[in-house]
DNA sequence: AGTGTATGTTAGTCTGGACTAAAATTATGC
DNA sequence: GCATAATTTTAGTCCAGACTAACATACACT
C-alpha cells in the first residue's frame, strides 16, 4: 500500500514524541496533531497492518525498523524544508515551521537532495533541532539546558522548542535565536524563571523555553552555495 | 467555502483548455486530468456553485471572471514552481511539470513571491508558456508556429508543448530546447515533417512540436539573484 | 482489593472525490 | 429527418480520514 500524507503526519509525531523506543499513548498524538483520540486509534491500526508501529490495545504504539527509517526522512525532510525557506527564501523563523507541514508532503525527494547540497548538509533546521541524515541517523549534539546554567554564565541559544508559535514568534522579535549569545543574570527557582542578558537588554524567560549550547558549535545558518 | 486541491486541478485545467472565453467541455476536462466524465460533472456543479464558473448542462463550462483570476494565479504558481525547479535547483526541463503539479497546491504565496523575485520576474516557464502577472495577465508572446518557417530560414525556439512526456524528454535529449538556435532545411508537407539543423545536428520533427520564435525576445533562463 | 477517573476503543456518521453502469441528451451519417 | 453513435448526466458505490457518543479498560487511591 502506499503511504498517505495523514499516514505520514502521524509517523512524525510518534517519531518526534517517542524517546528511545517507549511506545507512545494514542492521547498524546491525538493532541500533537489537534485530532480525535478515536482517528488515531484507527491510524494506529492502519499503520500496524503497514508494520510501520507495533501497537498494542490501551498501553500504545511504537514504531518498528522500518517505521522509524521512514519517519526519520520525513523529519528530515521537513527540516530540510524549513532550513530552506529562512537561509534560502528569507522567510521568518517563527513562520517555516507551518509552512514545512503544508508543503513536506509533496516535495519529491530529488528536491530534498537539491536542497540538501545548495545547503551545504546542514545538521539542524533553523529552530536548533537535529536533522537526520540520508540513514537516518541523529546528529547528537549535546546540549545542556538553559536552567543548568549558573547565574554570570555565558552561552550561545542552540535551540528553541516548537510547540507554541506564539511564544515562537515572541522570542525572534526578542532575537533569542540560535546564535545568540547570551549571559544568565539571575535565577529564581520558585517560578521557574531567569533572567538574560541579550546584548545590553535583558528578558526574563522560563528555563525550559529555550536549550543552550556551551561549546563553540553554532548552528548559524550558512550561506547557501548556488 | 474553501478551495480544495482538487478544484484547483479543475479550474487550471479550464483555464489551459479555453481559448477565449470559450465553453469548455466535459470530456476534454475529463482527458486532460485522466478522470471519468462522472468526477468532471460533479466538479462543474461544485465550481459553479462557487461562482467559479458558469456551467450550462450539456454544453461544457467557462470561467467566470473570479474564476479566471483564481485559475491565473494558480497557473502562475504552477509555472514560477517550473521556473524555480530548473533555475535554481538544476532539475531537468523534462521533469519539473510532474512535480510541479505535486508541489504547486502546497506552496504558501510568501514562497511564490520569492520565487518571483529571485528569478527576476520571468514572465515564462521553462517550456516557453507564458506566466500571468500579479494581476492575472498573460504577456503577449507573439511566437510562430514552426510550420511558418521556410526552407532556409532560422529561428530560436521558444516553446515546447507539454502534452506527452515522452516526446518531451526525446526533445530535451536532443537539445531541442526553448533558446535552441535552428535553421529550417527541409520540409514535407504531405506527412508534416520537417527537417531542422540544431547546431550541426540534423533532425525530424512534427511542425506542431515546437513554436519558433522569429524576434529576438529569447526567453531563456537567467541567473537568479540571491 | 474495589471503585472512580483517565484514557482508549468501538460503532456509527459525514464529506470529498473518485469510480462504474445505466439513462438522457446531443451530434452525425445516410 | 431519423437512426445510431458519441457525449453527458444520474444513480449508486467505495475509500480515506475525520468526527461524536457510547462502551471498555487501566491506573491510582483509599
Amino acid at each position: 500500500m502506499q503511504i498517505s500524507p495523514a499516514m505520514e503526519d502521524y509517523l512524525m509525531a510518534i517519531y518526534r514524541s517517542q524517546t528511545v523506543a517507549e511506545r507512545v499513548s494514542t492521547s498524546q498524538i491525538a493532541r500533537r496533531l489537534g485530532v480525535s483520540a478515536a482517528s488515531t486509534t484507527a491510524m494506529f491500526k492502519r499503520l500496524a497492518e503497514e508494520a510501520l508501529v507495533e501497537y498494542h490495545e490501551y498501553t500504545g504504539a511504537s514504531l518498528t525498523a522500518k517505521g522509524e527509517g521512514l519517519a526519520a526522512s520525513l523529519v528530515r525532510r521537513h527540516r530540510l524544508a524549513e532550513r530552506f525557506l529562512t537561509d534560502v527564501l528569507g522567510i521568518g523563523l517563527d513562520q517555516v515551521d507551518p509552512m514545512a507541514d503544508r508543503m513536506e508532503h509533496a516535495l519529491p525527494p530529488e528536491v530534498i537532495d537539491r536542497f540538501d547540497s545548495i545547503l551545504q548538509e546542514p545538521h539542524t533546521c533553523p529552530h536548533g533541532q537535529p536533522i537526520p541524515d540520508k540513514d537516518g541517523v541523529l546528529p547528537d549534539l549535546h546540549y545542556s539546558p538553559l536552567a543548568s546554567l549558573a547565574a554570570g554564565e555565558e552561552a550561545t541559544i542552540a535551540r528553541l522548542e516548537e510547540g507554541d508559535p506564539e511564544l515562537l514568534r515572541y522570542l525572534v522579535e526578542q532575537g533569542l535565536v540560535p546564535g545568540a549569545r547570551i549571559r544568565v543574570v539571575e535565577k529564581h527557582p520558585v517560578d521557574d524563571l531567569i533572567t538574560l542578558d541579550l546584548g545590553g537588554t535583558s528578558l526574563v524567560v522560563g528555563q525550559r523555553v529555550v536549550a543552550a549550547l556551551d561549546v563553540g558549535d553554532v548552528p548559524a545558518p550558512r550561506t547557501p552555495r548556488l
